[in-house]
RNA sequence: UCAGGCGGCCAAGCGGCUGCGGCCUGUUUCGGCAGGUCGAGGAAAGUCCGGGCUCCACGGAAGAAUGCUGCUGGUUAACGGCCAGCGGGGGCGACCCCAGGGAAAGUGCCACAGAAAGCAAACCGCCAGGGCUCGGCAACGAGACCGGUAAGGGUGAAAGGGUGCGGUAAGAGCGCACCGCGGCCUUGGUGACAAGGACGGCAAGGUAAACCCCAGCAGGAGCAAGACUAAAUAGGGAGCGAGCGGCAAGCGGGCACCGAAAGGACGCACGGAUUGUCAAGUGCCUUCCGCACUAUCGCUUCGGGUAAGUUGCGUGAAUUGGCUGGCAACAGCCGAUCAAGACGAAUAGCCGCUCCACCCUUGGUUCAGUGAAUCAGGGGGGUGACAGAACCCGGCUUAUCGGCGGCCUGAUGCA
RNA sequence: GCGGGUGUAGCAUAGUGGUAAUGCAGCGGCCUUCCAAGCCUCUGAGGUGGGUUCGAUUCCCAUCACCCGCU
């Protein structure tokens, strides 16, 4: 299985939460961009990047780094069998991230996974996005 | 059995599926893949102290400031920690809590109340012994005016030792006994201090976590410290050389003024040399000495930032078993072991069983009996407390569902 | 990692080793035909726990929460 590769630059997250498509549930939030062509260090055989995020509201570093790993450990089952597609996908911890049933909080992503990537293929590629709607 | 005190230890377990980080070995089409092995804590937390390590600063002498600590003796790399002891306070007890000296160096403060709040004084009182006045022949009586007194009342957190006896006009350390206080001596102890003795006679209120005095300690910053490597370019750094101040006087020409002009001379700015004088500013905590730098130019030389990569970065005041010394903290010796090293940050996600805690419930037992405790069973339900290494170590403090075990104290019952 | 600051009534702020003050808001009253304004009255108030002191919001220690810098 190749592994996906993981966002890990302040400025990767604020381009997926300025320009991308998000989606609220009730265990997480989402956010996806596609990333445009002409951008520096575009590689069209990449696939998926995860980035996963979890502030102070969460709770302390035990729940933050809980949190954050049962978002990666579902995260990675759900796209495993998923066609590769050049889309940052990032994921914001809620409270009920810790609480929420793990069935429920997978149902959640899949999805908020099959609305996103029906409005990233929307837009054109070579379009920033910021044109379109200005939130989902 | 009940109630308590003080140390120590643990921090749910097992299995299945899917995964993560470091290292080693093999393999590779250099992207990886396979196998093995290791992989959070007692507080990893708060950052309240102390060190290691690294860089910077660091010349000599004297001084000041700031901060912290403060019974004694140990222990330690060091500490505000720890151990043992001293003193005071609390508890029936096991045991627990607190903290330096100086208030006869100085300054400040002590509200309200009270006559008086720090230096002695006297509001209500008490006193007819003394002086005085009155009555009386006198003895004597009356009066609190002069005085005496601090026992009693009252205020206060605190009113210049306490209790008792004597004493007295009334009283008072005025005298005595005991207690307390003070310095002195002796003895014991390394010492804090303790015990004893004779003496002194109430003189010296409290506050120093008020300023302060005394003693001790402290250079600054922090692994984002610091070091190395690769790429392209300009500010930049270093060294060497040249070179640099203010004021006054007088000089030169210019402007403006007076004058018809020659010229005059108050003033204004400029110029470069001269003379005289002061020698400057900044930094090194201050002062003195000392040192460095301070316009600009030339030459030589180095090569940074960019959260890039590597390193620092896991053999250490290490862990552990035994022995020895010591009451102990701890130290020494011998043996054994190597045990996380990440950087949007691994050490896990999900499921099942067991255990555990909680709630409901059935039955039994006990008791101080509409209840509680305990034992056995069933069901529900939480997925288990606090909490995640970020250079390392020694402490402190705080958070924590619970469990195991040890020593000790008090009460009660039985033998 | 290093450092600093603030917690006072419902809100915003003072102040001081000895009674905790002010404004707004709120309740009630006066005034007015009614409302507003004005006047009067009422606020269970110093984050928490210890210590020093006769006495602590103030001084000291610990702790909790929040805020702000620097790198």
């Amino acid at each position: 299985m190749p592994l996906i590769p993981r966002l890990k630059k302040r400025p990767q997250f604020l381009a997926a939460a300025a320009s991308g498509h998000k989606h609220v549930a009730k265990g997480m939030i989402v956010q996806a961009r596609r990333r445009r062509e002409d951008e520096p260090g575009y590689d069209p055989s990449r696939g998926f990047a995860l980035g996963f995020t979890a502030s102070k509201k969460v709770g302390n570093a035990v729940a933050r780094n809980r949190a954050k790993r049962r978002l990666r450990a579902l995260a990675h089952e759900a796209l495993r069998d998923l066609p590769a597609a050049p889309i940052d996908l990032v994921l914001i911890a809620r409270k009920q991230t810790l609480e929420r049933d793990y069935q429920d909080l997978t149902a959640d992503f899949q999805h908020a996974l099959k609305r996103l990537l029906r409005l990233c293929a929307a837009v054109p590629p070579g379009d920033d996005g910021r044109s379109g709607e200005p939130q989902a």
